[in-house]
DNA sequence: AGTATTTTGTATCACTCGCTCTAGAATTGT
DNA sequence: ACAATTCTAGAGCGAGTGATACAAAATACT
């Protein structure tokens, strides 16, 4: 019983999405979220409690649509060395590609507001650790099967590459070329190239 | 002819960038600045024109009091591959003494600013540029001095670098451990550790 | 139909924002 | 002493902040 919700949820966690990844969560005003969302300012609340609960559901929902599938679709070819390389290409690929240079919506809250509220933080430092979590993941299965030597460390290696990919989401903020990202990124990924097992046999 | 100012201009910035640092640029109010500054809102406009003015003063005393002088210190020691590895130790150091995990200024202010303000946007980027050149002159340097591979591309990795370092101040705001931040950088620096002349002959 | 329940638009709350105005205090030159 | 100049303190500006109050509108259940 009662009235039904007169906007699609889903548009709305995206305008959402969108207001606080352009602009950050300080710097966002409840009435642009409200405008950007195609909803008045008493509908946010009741529907969402507020910009701080707001905020924690827009980033659950980016870490489902933007993080987790991109991990998903690429864990799923079954090449695990490629999907980093692929990640990181794409990486390189959208942060040019997005005229706002809006980076990641996880590397701008870790600054922007982890610093600020422990509870946010934890969770961003979480959704992050799903991104160093599926670098291991695809170290591990390279690994076993002969595709990346066994005498790198994979924890330490996907710390690595998870610092690697914010640095450059960070620098492709300040309008760094795609020249400049791809010498970021390129010593990380050779580090996978290493021989895989005879030594003094050069892969070159 | 006038009256005197009455606050010391070196303390006042230094308030300045505490807040900055602390906080960001758009957290930061004029009233928190002029409080932690010793000085009133009237004289904040008088001696520095206003907020926008301020920080970008900070930042460049920032860049002096610490960037430069960091790097003029390490570079003086003449052991460049040293000074690369002294760097990214004290920065983790520092990273973990500061119990606000402030981070980096630059960094913060390359999320924080920059997006929304070419003209600062471009003042940051020049200044992490600056960290990233000194990391070029030390692997040169080093490379001429036999303690690095000629082999390697000395531009390439001193942008591999600054990413790397970047990466981990964005981390070190959401409050991660030594160990990880060491494992973000190992690689990175085992880079500088590849056998430097004759193939075929291992360093270990 | 009638009632309970929920959503929505509007108006508004107290508060903070960056900034400016004004009056007076402190200095130097004549 | 007096004028000219600079700095300081505090009040206050219009605009915008996150959040709330309230009544009208829309639904489901009896």
């Amino acid at each position: 019983m009662g009235r039904l919700k007169e906007f699609d949820e889903d548009k709305a966690i995206d305008g959402a999405i969108d207001c606080f990844w352009a602009r950050g969560y300080e710097a966002t005003s409840v009435r642009d979220l409200a405008e950007h969302m195609g909803i008045g300012g008493a509908s946010l609340y009741n529907a969402y409690g507020g910009k701080r609960a707001l905020f924690a559901t827009a980033l659950e929902r980016y870490a489902d649509r933007t993080s987790r599938q991109r991990i998903a679709r690429l864990e799923e070819t079954g090449r695990p060395k490629e999907a980093i390389r692929t990640f990181f290409a794409e990486l390189i690929d959208r942060s040019l590609a997005d005229p706002q240079r809006r980076g990641c919506l996880f590397v701008n809250s870790a600054l922007d507001v982890a610093p600020h509220d422990a509870e946010l933080g934890k969770a961003v430092a979480g959704y992050l650790d799903e991104v160093r979590a599926f670098f291991q993941r695809c170290i591990v299965a390279a690994q076993a099967a002969g595709g990346i030597s066994a005498r790198l460390d994979a924890v330490e290696t996907s710390h690595h590459l998870l610092g690697v990919l914010v640095g450059m989401r960070v620098l492709a903020r300040t309008h760094a070329s795609r020249e400049t990202l791809e010498a970021v990124a390129r010593p990380a990924l050779q580090l996978l190239d290493v021989p895989v097992a005879r030594p003094g046999k050069g892969k070159r």
